[in-house]
DNA sequence: GGGCGACATGTTAGCGATAACACTAACGCC
DNA sequence: GGCGTTAGTGTTATCGCTAACATGTCGCCC
């Protein structure tokens, strides 16, 4: 009995390099060698080659090819928080990259407690590509958790410790910028500047932290003790209900600009004007503070440019001649916009 | 040159299904019964099995499993923005399903100018299946441009014409709320609203402008010619710069949040008052709509919701047998903020 | 006690590609 | 003419896995 007068509809099976060979008459192998362009093949057999592709509108089976020992041209990134400006930055910028070298994607979103064995269970296949995006401690940890047979690269939040790591390890240098922020600040007049901190990625502490702190010490102000604030706008506006009630606050600087916003929020119903009473800053620029009322005075952080350089960084490991060398990536900048001014003069 | 020694995996070939089989003593056929569960495997020998995939830290090729027919449990999504609110919530949607059903995901990000064989070269394999985001006309393109082969569901911006479309695409029903946000300003008292809409997909006019046009024949009032802005803050500022020179404009409708904000930026600098002076409805809700100043007033859209739902609807297709039902999401819905209010008295 | 299922397992044949090697024909050189 | 070289092509093995079929081995029933 034909198979095909059954009722149920037969999955047609697409070419493969077999149908593709016998159409052309020539063997699968110069197939192969025509697909792959690195072996020689006779301008006639090619554009027989070539022709019976088109036909037949063959596309490599890429599972295929990875299978066989081909490049495998794959790379899975392992993120937390993709609704987060940082994390969903860095990715735009790696997939970018990753699509100009001609790689695909794929993406998996950790918990914050998703256990070890289940991410690496994620992964497809022994020796598998991954980035990883630790700003925070679910990424941390699912970067100490990866296996030894898979190449990986991250963007992190601060410079690891130990100097073997930082080969495939990138991350912003916003100490610096804290430290300008904070210099800025006192430099307008605030007494000392209160520090709303994102979460942070380990129990060390954050180089944000440190910039600013160390600004402040080196400025010879009193270094208050940082709040710890969580990542939304909510989290910005409940610390600073609270921080807000203390009058001598004048200047905040924030972890992140969604933090930075729900703070202007909280001074806005205390009856705070900014920057009039209250000056703010923020971290990361993102794309809507240039237009918040007021606007944000920022730092800008190139999270594209990292994310890019992160793929690069695996890039290079993985086909290191192949590869374009790793792009440099814009210095984090103080961007001074409307939310800052001078300190108000005490009242009496 | 210790540089080389991270990221790149030593290439110590990794256990497979033969090297479980032989140190559990039984044959590579069982090792595979026992990793997918499907057939009967007596208690003592899989306890071998188990034993020996741990002692090895064995874990399963998936690309050799799906090569070898395999049920494949791993989807594309193809997305042109991410940087856009409503595509990112989606993709974050998706993943979210996904993941919990145990697929993995891929990303592809299409180019406004991708061509269609690009595009459909990006698929691992024949049979691949895909969610296309199709919210702009670059992912209505890539939509279109699927070969017949490829399971595909999309979220899109309106339902398509074809009834036997429907079936695999997702969309939020935004007309009618796009109607309820008119009403509600015009019975704040403004006489007509103007619209500042988002580049649509598709050539058709878009469902926000059918239900804003629609609420305005409906009260009687003259509809002003739609105004076409971009997706982002500034060009709703640009926009706003030359449609709020006229005085007669007291509510702007925007096709989202982004915009929005670049509107009341501009009403700011153009000295009109939000909401005394002017109205202004986003689309979207996004995260900081509710911390602006003023907060804004806006139709709440369940991208998650449509993610996670395009996703079922694939699953569905992929697993009719496994695939739990396909989950609602919400309606949108008018959240009314600050930045809504009572029509100005015409002055004079 | 022989035949028949059910169960548990092993064996073989692919999936669609690449790698390694073998082979053929044409060419250059002495 | 003999012989090595090289370009072009075919053959075979292999990647790690699943599907389909084959092979035992029980226990049960007539």
């Amino acid at each position: 009995m034909p198979a095909d007068e059954a009722p149920v509809a037969r999955r047609r099976r697409s070419a493969s390099i077999w149908d593709v060979a016998r159409v052309a008459g020539v063997s699968h192998q110069t197939v192969s060698r025509v697909i792959n362009g690195r072996a020689r093949v006779s301008d006639t057999t090619r554009a027989k080659v070539l022709h019976a592709i088109a036909e037949l509108g063959y596309r490599p089976n890429r599972l295929a090819q990875a299978l066989a020992g081909g490049p495998v041209r794959s790379v899975t990134v392992l993120t937390s928080d993709t609704a987060l400006y940082g994390a969903a930055a860095t990715l735009r910028g790696m997939e970018e990259a990753a699509r100009a070298a001609g790689f695909s994607l794929g993406v998996s979103v950790l918990e914050p407690d998703s256990a070890v064995p289940d991410v690496v269970a994620r992964l497809s296949r022994p020796g598998e590509a991954v980035m990883v995006i630790a700003y925070d401690s679910a990424g941390v940890r699912a970067l100490r958790a990866l296996p030894p047979d898979v190449a990986v690269t991250a963007a992190v939040e601060r410079p690891p410790e130990a100097t073997g790591d930082r080969g495939w390890q990138v991350w912003l240098d916003d100490r610096d910028a804290a430290g300008q922020a904070t210099r800025y600040l006192l430099s307008l007049g605030h007494r000392t500047v209160h520090y709303l901190a994102i979460p942070s990625s380990t129990s060390a502490v954050a180089q944000r932290t440190r910039g600013w702190a160390d600004a402040l010490d080196g400025a010879g102000r009193p270094a208050p003790e940082p709040l710890q604030g969580g990542w939304t706008p909510r989290s910005g506006y409940l610390a600073a209900r609270a921080l807000l009630a203390d009058p001598s606050v004048t200047a905040v600087l924030c972890g992140n600009d969604d933090l930075a916003l729900g703070v202007m929020r909280a001074a806005r119903e205390l009856g705070r004007h900014v920057p009039g009473d209250l000056s703010v800053v923020g971290f990361d620029d993102t794309p809507a503070s240039a237009y918040l009322n007021p606007s944000l005075t920022t730092v800008r952080l190139d999270f594209e440019g990292l994310g890019r350089a992160c793929f690069g960084l695996l890039h290079k490991h993985l086909e290191p001649d192949a590869a374009p060398p790793v792009a440099e990536w814009a210095e984090p900048a103080l961007i001074v916009r409307e939310s800052t001014g001078p300190a108000p003069r005490p009242s009496g």
